[in-house]
DNA sequence: TAAAACAATTATCAACTGATAGAAGTGTAT
DNA sequence: ATACACTTCTATCAGTTGATAATTGTTTTA
């Protein structure tokens, strides 16, 4: 095996790895050594490969965030319908990222400097802000959603809106796969019909 | 003073303290020096007041989940609407809570043993779940929301869609006053009318 | 094949973690 | 005032943390 190749195993195996303790168990609750032992690989070895432990967390988050924005494009071009597109987005989210979000957040804001934050946030919002948004901005523009300015659902808003129901998991809320179809659904659905009676709305 | 004040003083504060620090950066990211430092103490007298840091942090949520059933049961007693009920509800969560919600989760998950998570969860039902599930049957009951059975939009599941929506906190939301009241407005009305143009549905 | 490049190792570091023992100080009660 | 209870302190522990230096062994290159 060549070295390159061999170098590049290692190291996205340790991204992988890094990615899953981290993004369960938040950056400061995850050691250096149980990712390395993970790996089968001593911790001095992560350093060979990274910088520091900040480094290894921003190539996670890299990684992480664009094929996050990569399989969000795809999701978005191909479902034109307003409501199956949420519906497809939410249940992308919901499979792949078993409530790592709201954990990423609190990293990102606490563990990480000021200028690591401006580049992260940066590739938030490639990945998910932007994205989510251009399904409300579309709906809107086609008169399918509210008026922004009375009802306050303006495009970026409402992305976090959906990724605030997408995002948080309760004390007994397990992530089967059948599941999070129902939860998909449920979500979209509420979020665009809500939950009140239609015929006595006032 | 009275010893016996002295000790209840010393330990409020103690609990006060942690209480801010763990909500903010997590049970494990938050060291007893750090702790015992706020407080005007050192690190050994915490541990004359609580066992160790996991009862301390019980403590903590002993008291937190306390204070918010004891207020959320206030506010549902106060309001008879279903809009207006929500909307206090949220507002109030908003402002007393800003983004502890979600770290509590996960250090419950993370961090607590298995006999103290079901007493946490107890707790928790009684403070939040319970509280905020009876604003929604009752609305079932009045007919004011929608078929559960249809929508999916069963009592206990509702509470923790509102939930969703309060608690994760985005990484450019600041949380000033006076925004409160516009997120409370909008997390209540998305969740009862939905986005969409009423006209338009189905 | 010799040497240069590289990956992964062992050994080690200072700093910090939660936790304990025992002394010192402070207030209470007889 | 003396004895006691209680609070907080200093000193210290073993274990873990992120990180570095020097070494070993393997691969690539000349």
């Amino acid at each position: 095996m060549l070295n390159e190749e061999k170098r590049d195993i290692t190291s996205n195996k340790i991204v992988k790895v890094a990615h899953s303790l981290f993004m369960e168990f938040g950056y400061k609750a995850v050691s250096t050594r149980e990712i390395a032992d993970v790996c089968g690989l001593t911790q001095p070895t992560l350093y060979h490969h990274f910088k520091n432990k900040k480094a290894l967390y921003l190539e996670v988050l890299r990684t992480e965030l664009y094929e996050m924005q990569i399989a969000l494009e795809r999701i978005i071009r191909r479902y034109d319908d307003l409501e199956q597109c949420l519906y497809q987005v939410t249940y992308y989210i919901l499979i792949n990222k078993p409530s790592s979000i709201s954990q990423m957040f609190r990293d990102i804001e606490i563990e990480m400097e000021d200028q690591h934050r401006k580049q992260i946030k940066k590739w938030w919002i490639d990945a998910y802000q932007a994205p989510i948004a251009s399904i409300f901005e579309k709906g809107i523009k086609e008169a399918k959603l509210r008026n922004p300015a009375e009802f306050g659902t303006f495009p970026v808003p409402s992305a976090y809106l959906l990724l605030n129901l997408i995002s948080t998991k309760g004390p007994e809320q397990g992530q089967s796969e059948k599941h999070a179809k129902e939860q998909a659904k449920l979500y979209t659905r509420v979020l665009l019909y809500g939950m009140s009676f239609p015929e006595i709305r006032d």
